[in-house]
DNA sequence: CTTGACCTTCAACCAGGTTTAAGGTGTAGC
DNA sequence: GCTACACCTTAAACCTGGTTGAAGGTCAAG
């Protein structure tokens, strides 16, 4: 199959199968006479490996070296499993500051709320001066 | 003072403030007779300002906005509000997709333990392979 | 024989800066 | 007077993870 099938059945853009490509994730595939790249059905599974892995947000980088490991019969269950782990703690952290931040802007709605009411027009930001948060 | 304090006092990297001033969020500070730029109490104030707006993660766009309205002594609040709502309407949604990955994560993590403990070696990918998680 | 869907490569673009190269300034110690 | 060092300047390249666009080739249907 060609590279747009090869994407309606994998999940990624024809673009990103192109840059997964050339920067060493998924190897060079066959050509056929126009030049056209040719997929066959373990290439699919690949670029859904692929997929499932920048779904679970693992740099490049990650991905690249597991495919690798992957691709030479090498168990890479260790790297996935540490790459899962550290992922899950930075999504962790993440998930922290968002929910911390999130917060920040629920008490910042409030106080913009308030303002409205009181001084419609005149404020040169009564929202976000420092005076008004701290 | 010159930037390396004003980074200091405001939290903002030198290089950051440097990006500011030519994307014109910040106005272009005085030189002296170097050609340092040169800040004041007030130029501090507003990259801390600067730096809380993008601390909730608005884009430099929205953030160029309403330093110019804070700027004119207009009331940026109309502005502020919009963009805090919709800033945390994608916050709910950011915070959203993390937690499902983090639960998909969590599940892989487990998944991957029963692996370690009955085939320690032997996996060509067990963790993610679609088999064992679909 | 032309239209349209599909494919090719290469280069530029996005956010939001950071890093690096190559150099100027200013002060302290020797 | 020299040198080491911290600090500053600019322009340009680099980062992630691709997307978009230009300019063109291929191939089947009508």
């Amino acid at each position: 199959m060609r590279i747009g099938e090869a994407s309606r059945l994998s999940g990624l853009r024809a673009s990103a199968i192109r840059y997964y490509e050339t920067h060493g994730i998924i190897p060079l595939p066959e050509r056929n006479g126009a030049g056209y790249r040719e997929y066959r059905n373990g290439d699919v599974e690949l670029l859904r490996f692929v997929r499932q892995l920048r779904s679970l947000e693992l740099p490049l980088d990650d991905v690249r070296e597991i495919v690798a490991l992957r691709s030479r019969g090498d168990a890479p269950c260790a790297s996935v499993r540490a790459a899962i782990t550290s992922e899950a703690a930075a999504i962790d952290r993440r998930i922290e500051d968002l929910r911390r931040l999130r917060d920040e802007l629920s008490l910042l709605q409030d106080a913009a709320a308030d303002i409205t009411d009181d001084w419609p027009t005149s404020c040169v930001c009564h929202i976000l001066e420092p005076s008004s948060i701290k």
